[in-house]
DNA sequence: CGTCTTTCGTAAACAGGTTCACTAATGATT
DNA sequence: AATCATTAGTGAACCTGTTTACGAAAGACG
């Protein structure tokens, strides 16, 4: 295993060997980047609440509302199609469907062409309900955002943007597709 | 239930009878902040894999090791202490430290004083572990921000600060304690 | 026409969360 | 001292996701 070269021991305690001044600005930038990674964190924690929490009344959750949203682009996708759109593994498809499913939002049909294949479509009570989610979502996440400038929103965008490739890259190329284009 | 005024039938693909600059400009303002959402859900999703990932040949989650590092802060702290600190629940926490402690990195002792409580300490192979991981959190958090300036990380910080702060107050004060500050 | 490989979906077992309901012990209050 | 509310931790049931393993159908190719 790879062992930094730079002493961390924070946790432990003790970093009073160190040069003062070396050590506290190496461990300042450490400690910056955890920090924004931490803040990423609690940023996307608290929004799932948010968001969670103004849909139940409407009997769904969030992992539930994004696939009806993707089906409302494009009914009678298959489950694998989803899968890769929504970034899921087809397992992770197959029971959030089947929830769905039981809710009455959505149905599966088997393909006319590949008898594998089970194409999802959204019942008429599922299309009653996306459009009316999809407001809720809008004006939570309008809510949300109203404490920044559309400049800020922009600059921030960016950055996420870069580390969102970065993070790409760190994963590898297999999981190169660009994600939702809502 | 409100319904907001604001037509936002785009799932439905039908927005032809709205006076066209009006309606794409609202819509724009509504995609882009849809669109800052999956952002920061996207980036704290990737990181946590490319954390995970990081992390998986140590035998631990970071999940797990989360727990262990606020224990090399404080060690015997309670569960109840921890759950607040880490912002999870009492069950979850209990699950947490179940699978920790039958990994051996941490015990469970009674308390002297109340029969209720449970201190969780760090064994020595837990206090082992800690530091290493903790190294290798900061290289892999370092490399994910390898791309970005420190002005550009800290005004996304700035910003994602304010998006916090909005959160929390959507959330109500009874979430108002600042999370970590490692 | 047979193999051989790939693809679609599911099952099982697990990690990590939640809420709700419960116990047992503590502490306050009368 | 007896009661009553609060607190610490757990259990059960659920949702969401993972990896691993599998069956069944499809496609490719000798």
């Amino acid at each position: 295993m790879y062992i930094s070269p730079t002493p961390i021991a924070l946790a432990a305690g003790d970093h009073a060997e160190l040069s003062h001044s070396e050590a506290t600005r190496i461990q300042e930038n450490l400690d910056a980047n955890l920090r924004f990674g931490f803040l990423i964190h609690d940023v996307s924690r608290l929004r799932r609440i948010v968001i969670d929490r103004a849909l139940k009344p409407l009997g769904l959750t969030r992992s539930q509302w994004w696939v009806l949203a993707f089906l409302s682009r494009q009914d009678g996708m298959t489950q694998t199609a989803l899968a890769a759109d929504l970034d899921l593994t087809k397992v992770a498809i197959g029971g959030l469907i089947d929830r769905i499913e039981s809710g009455g939002f959505v149905k599966r049909s088997a393909d006319q062409h590949d008898a594998r294949a089970r194409r999802v479509h959204l019942t008429p009570q599922g299309q009653k309900l996306v459009a009316t989610i999809r407001e809720n979502v809008d004006i939570v996440e309008t809510e949300i955002l109203a404490a920044v400038t559309d400049d800020e929103l922009e600059g921030a965008a960016a950055v996420l943007l870069k580390v969102k490739g970065q993070l790409h890259a760190m994963i590898g190329s297999d999981t190169e597709h660009q994600g939702a284009q809502f």
